[in-house]
DNA sequence: AATCCAATTATTGTATACAAAAAGATTGAC
DNA sequence: GTCAATCTTTTTGTATACAATAATTGGATT
């Protein structure tokens, strides 16, 4: 008899506008400082203020907006120097996530993982950047998953997903896709022979913001103030 | 003319009551699966309904709760396994602080390890514990803020927030107190001496549960499940 | 014209009211 | 006596009302 997991479809309203909002701040619908005003948001989805008022609460712990009492809530966008921090422990999670995985990847994840390297060639040749990412996405969650821990899964997942407004911006440079297709291979190679430490570097070198990688960030950002 | 960064005092109730709700959840007031009953909660804090839900809301994304939609929110303790996998992340996040702080660390920092490890060393010979946990989490502190990377800090801090009600249990092994110095000494050595690998591989033997204190962690569940 | 103060207006935080759904109790059929 | 269906109660989720605080505006004064 099949266990099944039931995942409860119907979510709480509050949830879905914490997610909504969540992905317009990503989007970058708004700016550093920008107070997100209680009364807008409730006419723009439709609802009283207290559903919003909750997913407010939501987003102020996971650190996307800061509250300030009896003034609201406002945006927060990671500065340089914030930015640079969380891709340094996101490359140390991946390490992480790799040293783990290499002692504890089952076949069937090394072939989805070779699978999601062949769809990311595909992309390249095909100048789908939509789908290289996509595809480089996957790649890097069945990494985590096979970490065989369930709770660096989650907290890589969260700081991936947070990451990845700014992650774009890594790829666009010159042969860059072309540099991170290798690197993915060596990475695979390493968890393939179980070499512990190799797929943990790998990881650490594909993933932290180095040398023109880190010019890149920078002049991005640079970029998006304008 | 000395900068003053003014705390915002005044918190917001519903914060408050979270930090409040959390301690109950920490001091083991209430068991896996325990629904929080937000109008015996708003007896208890003597505030309606509205501040308490936006207290819980903060604990659903923290981890410390499960919210199903109208049913209700229920405190999810973790698990042996969880609590493993924890652990593990724990070490990892430790490990990378003494990485980076082996190449940032301030004189004046390892001056407040040896303080701390001396007063770990008093807080031992007077076979006084609080005074030892106090002290041994200062010294975890000082590393975390020591990577120069505020956001790992706050990271590494939150986790090793979450897993304090099970740390004290992994020193209570007969003789585990005086190991736990030597190696908190094998780390300050490695600090001083900005070994970056071996500063990284001390704290994660320091950190990671195992061998007897996988048993020991394992035989006190059992025995907190009684 | 610039600045300070008072009155007004917005906005947050909390309480209460109400609708919808789930849990629990009660009755009735077998 | 057991099970099922219906009714009642409880509880969640949302809307609204109101109090307290912060922002703003419009003079009055220098």
């Amino acid at each position: 008899m099949a266990i099944v997991i039931l995942k409860n479809m119907e979510r709480r309203r509050a949830d879905i506008i914490a997610d909504e909002i969540e992905n317009l701040i990503f989007a970058g619908q708004y700016s550093d400082g920008d107070r997100l005003d209680e009364i807008k948001l409730a006419d723009r989805f439709g609802v009283s203020r207290t559903p919003i008022r909750e997913a407010l609460q939501k987003l102020v712990v996971s650190g996307l907006v800061a509250q300030i009492p009896r003034r609201g809530v406002f945006v927060r966008q990671p500065g340089p120097i914030e930015l640079l921090e969380m891709f340094e422990v996101m490359a140390g999670l991946e390490a992480m996530c790799g040293r783990l995985a290499a002692q504890r990847i089952s076949d069937k994840a090394l072939a989805a993982l070779n699978d999601a390297n062949h769809r990311c060639s595909n992309a390249i040749k095909n100048g789908d950047s939509d789908a290289y990412y996509l595809e480089n996405e996957r790649f890097h969650k069945i990494i985590y998953a096979q970490s065989g821990n369930a709770f660096l899964e989650q907290e890589a997942c969260k700081l991936h997903d947070r990451l990845r407004p700014y992650r774009r911006v890594q790829l666009r440079l010159r042969g860059r896709m072309d540099q991170s297709m290798r690197e993915h291979e060596e990475i695979v190679k390493a968890l393939e022979n179980a070499e512990t430490t190799k797929a943990g570097s790998a990881l650490l070198k594909h993933v932290a913001v180095q040398g023109e990688k880190f010019h890149n960030l920078i002049a991005s950002l640079k970029m998006a103030a304008e």
